[in-house]
DNA sequence: AAATATGCTGGAATCGTTTCCATGGAGAGC
DNA sequence: GCTCTCCATGGAAACGATTCCAGCATATTT
């Protein structure tokens, strides 16, 4: 472990060992103009040297730190696994590092994450907003090169390119599925902070000559056992819901557990679609009809979008797809 | 995003405004000794312009980055995702940014981003090796602090610790389990790079009295199409087999799939335990019988290990647990 | 009271790179 | 043949922190 003696060799070795002056050096290797012959010696002694430009010295000169952050809310969910995913396979193509936090859907640690980066002058930010959207303005103000994926800040903050799902069209057609089933009581099941979603999800019932009861949609926090308890308190109060809604895999799969405890059954006595397709949604009894999302898409789009410089469009919406398998059915009274 | 004239705050002007020198700022700022007053006005300087320490500066002086890299085979994978929940939750609390690489499986890709690591002079590593460990030698010799997680290298690194789950355990109580049941023809699908628990698995069955057939583990790749492919090809040439061990959760979902593909009824036909207890298991139908493996610890113990200086234990095993579901029953004849 | 010990203090060096700028030589145009 | 232009070149100045070291004031000891 103990390294003594050993001393990085730096662009002044190079510089000695071709001849030339640091200058030349950094030229050749970052792709300046130089003499055919200097090139050819600097090149020749960097790999005699087996030199590696330290990106440190780099970063403090360009005042920049390479790289981009990602934040987001939970890296055990499909969904965000599948988006740092994307992430992380853009940013490979570009030889940029990713620096990973987990804000658990908490605006102060999300703040405290941000301090971090801009302590560390991380210059690019891919996040899944959780908190207000006010913590974000320092941010901006340092001008850092934001891109919020997946959702937008709740009060929402200009200038920030977001890329995310089309939400409102999952949501529409899910409806009209559900609807033309029979269904007429329906309950969206959601995580905080999925305003976005709710809104599309009154919106497309009132479309569609369905009334909206407004305690029909129940909030959960991120954490598996808050889905849980908010899924089985849906089942228990609300005997005449006939479909359900879940708003994220967790959700879905705190559902089917719920569900199952009661006895209620799927989808003889009730119906349910899942935001979000993962690999066990075709595994699970029934097989889960779902609203795909393209998380990894949507992650390496938002990736593209701070990488490449140049122009950069306000949204991104990508599709989303509804993928019936079996857990809905035509409309039955419970009890 | 212009910021033209926005100069961030130095050091050097909390000095000047706290009518100091650099170094009694940079003191107080990092715990050193100073008398109370001059503590005192840098405080006070540094809260009223907003002071924040720029991580550049500091490390290029320190002459090592700070945080911890991460390299992981497959971020969308469960049991690789808990394990990165856990490395990031323990740096959190120390308060260090993880960057963090996808390896795929491949060797290749897995040297590059080690590449890439040094080159932003990480100066501490968890990674779930992919290649041999020669890759780790010019690493080492950095005076990189490497620990390997999940798995160790195959022609191993000594001096590098390592956190793993007692698989030796685990498989011997899942073939006493299937053994018990009746089970004589148990087949191991296993990923590239799983020859800790192939070895586990022919030495477990070897101590059972059960004889050992070569051909009976079939291995995989990382991806999901591959290990499809290599379960629906071990239940189609193999219709003597009755119980499989699937040697992580891709190739459990896999065998799941490939067995309701070919009509292989679980566990009336075949038997199925599954390495790495994942939240659907429970979902599926049947409900999966797992080894469940504590993956979310070995990244948390892995992080205090790298993040904590100290004496390290060249080895930590923590337990593997074998769940009992639904999945297993006993041996009849297929067919 | 003199000598020594203690401890706070700020200037300056350092980390490894990029980039500005002055210099010098060579080729081209007249 | 002279000047003008152009380009390659290397020295030196940043970037923003930490830390060594010498200086000086104050406390302690004899």
């Amino acid at each position: 472990m103990e390294s003594s003696g050993q001393r990085r060799t730096t662009i002044k070795d190079v510089a000695e060992a071709a001849g030339v002056g640091v200058a030349t050096v950094s030229r050749v290797l970052s792709g300046g103009s130089a003499s055919a012959g200097a090139r050819e010696r600097v090149l020749a002694a960097a790999a005699r040297l087996d030199y590696h430009p330290s990106a440190l010295g780099r970063n403090l000169r360009r005042r920049r730190t390479g790289g981009v952050g990602l934040l987001v809310p939970d890296i055990t969910d499909s969904f965000y696994a599948r988006l740092a995913d994307g992430v992380l396979s853009c940013a490979r193509s570009y030889g940029e590092p990713v620096t990973v936090g987990v804000t658990g859907d908490d605006p102060e640690r999300e703040s405290e994450l941000i301090g971090t980066l801009i302590e560390q002058s991380m210059d690019r930010v891919i996040a899944v907003p959780s908190g207000d959207g006010d913590v974000w303005d320092p941010v901006l103000r340092a001008g850092v090169n934001v891109v919020f994926a997946g959702r937008r800040a709740d009060p929402d903050v200009p200038d920030v390119p977001a890329v995310l799902a089309d939400d409102r069209d999952g949501v529409r057609t899910a409806m009209e599925y559900l609807t033309g089933l029979g269904h007429r009581k329906i309950a969206f099941l959601a995580r905080r902070g999925q305003s976005q979603r709710v809104a599309a999800f009154t919106g497309a019932l009132a479309a569609l000559g369905v009334p909206v009861e407004d305690d029909l949609v129940v909030h959960a926090r991120a954490s598996r056992d808050s889905a849980y308890a908010a899924a089985a308190g849906l089942l228990q109060r609300h005997p005449d819901v006939t479909a359900v809604l879940a708003g994220g895999n967790i959700l879905g799969e705190a559902a089917v557990l719920a569900a199952r405890e009661l006895d209620v059954r799927v989808p003889r006595d009730v119906s349910l679609i899942m935001f979000d397709d993962v690999p066990w949604a075709e595994l699970c009894s029934p097989p889960l009809t779902v609203i795909a999302q393209p998380a990894q898409d949507i992650g390496y789009r938002s990736a593209e979008l701070v990488l490449r410089q140049g122009r950069r469009p306000r949204e991104v919406v990508l599709p989303s797809e509804l993928v019936v398998r079996a857990s809905c059915g035509p409309r039955r009274p419970r009890r």
